[in-house]
DNA sequence: TTGTAAGCGTTATCAC
DNA sequence: GTGATAACGCTTACAA
């Protein structure tokens, strides 16, 4: 069934069809029924795909992650959609894993479906060299690109971000707040966020007197009971530390683990700040002090801002916004 | 930049550059490579829509979730769309919510973009009567439909699910070797396979020689501060209960929660086993003995269905796999 | 092996 | 208000 049919049985023709499709007011009440009726009777709904050709849209975006199982992500991941859908927007999902290569494939994929705008979820899609991000910066000559905590400088992108170099800082001084002396920081990885909280911690280690900042913060890629080895190997290594302030969530967990394991009072004898206020922080028995980094608040901007470049309007490429520390048990 | 720029530049009618396009035997390798010189030399890409009208198809899928952000649903996301660009499709993502009336309006929204396949995550998406999912009919009218840990008998439907009802049973019969005398069940909702879980739960029971089963199990739909409570009233209640099985790790979590801060030890006073095999289950201290329902095989099976059946074949319309148990330190 | 031309199902620009 | 008709950019018989 097509709009021929439709204009053939409503005795009218394909212009008039696609009139009342499309809620123009030029047509006649008594017309605009008979339409209707042959619409509804056949539950007739117009090619999604000649429309598209017509309009140059389907009202699509594309959202990047790395990986969509990840908490974080998931979280942003729906968010993000939710408030596309009431935009009346679709979303396609991309999961690109952690290689660049993959990356540059899965956005020239995306591309190629002619979205109208390009979400890329984390800042693990910023690489350190200008180069690297070239793939984003072209991507951003045909679509407008929002990156959700990740920052870039160029025409056509918008970064939105919590200041989480403020908030590592904050979340760390709390922990000397509650008495810790030596905190450790763990990371996963050196993304720009990554890089950002090191050193909001190292910023608050120095303002505590504590000068060789770089050997109290530690890679932790793996999972939460490799977490619990390295800390206990840091211990056996004579390091002396009595509080760990982690990347995310988890890696807090895996010093929760830790200091259980070793019969360690939390917080009397070990303080432990997650990150990014997930369930994984409630998991954990003490629950975790952790940082809200406010993903809901930072999806529902970013999809508003889409609105507004897509309208045409002009907005600030960058903005960025506080976190706010949520705590609990652990400090 | 289209077909006919191309065209124009290599000295050739737009048919044959359709043809290299589209890998097709029947050109030369002098025109060949003079069409792919203009193609790179203007990095032209062929519009997808103009496409997508001719064939009738954009090589896109919708993957239909209640939240992207249960771990559990994050996970088959995650696996569901790698698999199924691995296959060139792209997955397009609604959440719905678990409001019948919005997962109507989504699986429309989705049906209008002329989808290939469908793809339900979770058993929340089968009502309990007919009537409610006649829009799952309706839909397989259009594509073939894949039901994700849930069951729906109907043309062009498709179900695969773990078998929780006895991976259920096992479990509880798990709790009891390993000395409990009176489990309770926690649930979130009597979905599908809510309902299967349940069943194999109160089997085992019975089993035992409990007969009363359905005073063993309870609704507990909050968080896990809530499930926590709901257990400490049902000790206040007067009921004995020195076990509690789950339908899912966060439930457990909760249940953790209560045997710690009620002094019980786990598991010589207090057995715990979740379900789902997530995150979660690692997160607590002791690590929750959890059943792994296999989402990756789940939903590597799903895709390589949804290629059968696009290609033609056929296939059964159910497939059930078992579970398996996973024991840590709450058991 | 290559080219011509007829679709695909819309939207949009004209006339009337 | 309504109706022809030309795009939109591609695929694919059918000819050559």
């Amino acid at each position: 069934m097509n709009i021929y049919d439709v204009s053939r049985q409503a005795g009218v023709s394909i212009a008039t069809v696609s009139r009342v499709l499309n809620g123009s007011s030029k047509v006649s009440d008594a017309t605009r029924k008979k339409v209707l009726d042959v619409i509804n009777e056949n539950s007739y709904t117009p090619n999604a795909f000649a429309r598209s050709l017509c309009r140059n849209s389907m009202s699509t975006v594309g959202i990047l992650c790395s990986d969509a199982s990840d908490v974080y992500q998931a979280q942003a991941i729906y968010f993000l959609e939710r408030e596309l859908r009431s935009n009346s927007y679709t979303s396609m999902l991309c999961c690109t894993g952690y290689r660049l290569q993959e990356k540059k494939e899965y956005l020239k994929l995306l591309l190629s479906k002619n979205i109208d705008s390009l979400f890329f979820i984390g800042s693990h899609f910023i690489e350190p060299t200008p180069k690297g991000n070239a793939y984003i910066l072209n991507a951003a000559k045909k679509v407008p690109v929002f990156l959700l905590n990740g920052k870039l400088d160029g025409p056509n992108i918008y970064s939105i971000l919590c200041d989480d170099e403020n908030a590592s800082k904050n979340i760390t001084d709390l922990l000397f707040e509650r008495g810790a002396q030596a905190p450790v920081y763990l990371y996963r990885t050196k993304s720009y966020s990554g890089r950002q909280k090191i050193r909001g911690f190292c910023r608050s280690l120095q303002e505590h007197g504590i000068t060789d900042t770089d050997k109290m913060t530690f890679s932790c890629p793996g999972s939460m009971e490799e977490t619990c080895r390295i800390l206990e190997s840091l211990q056996n290594s004579g390091l002396f530390f009595d509080a760990a302030a982690a990347a995310d969530d988890e890696l807090a967990a895996g010093a929760v683990k830790y200091a259980l394991r070793h019969g360690l009072h939390i917080p009397k004898d070990f303080r432990i700040a997650g990150y990014n206020n997930s369930l994984l922080s409630a998991c954990s028995s003490p629950e975790i002090t952790t940082l809200d980094n406010r993903v809901e608040f930072m999806c529902t901007s970013a999809v508003s801002q889409m609105m507004q470049v897509l309208d045409g309007k002009d907005i600030p490429s960058q903005m960025i916004y506080s976190g706010s520390i949520i705590e609990h048990g652990t400090t």
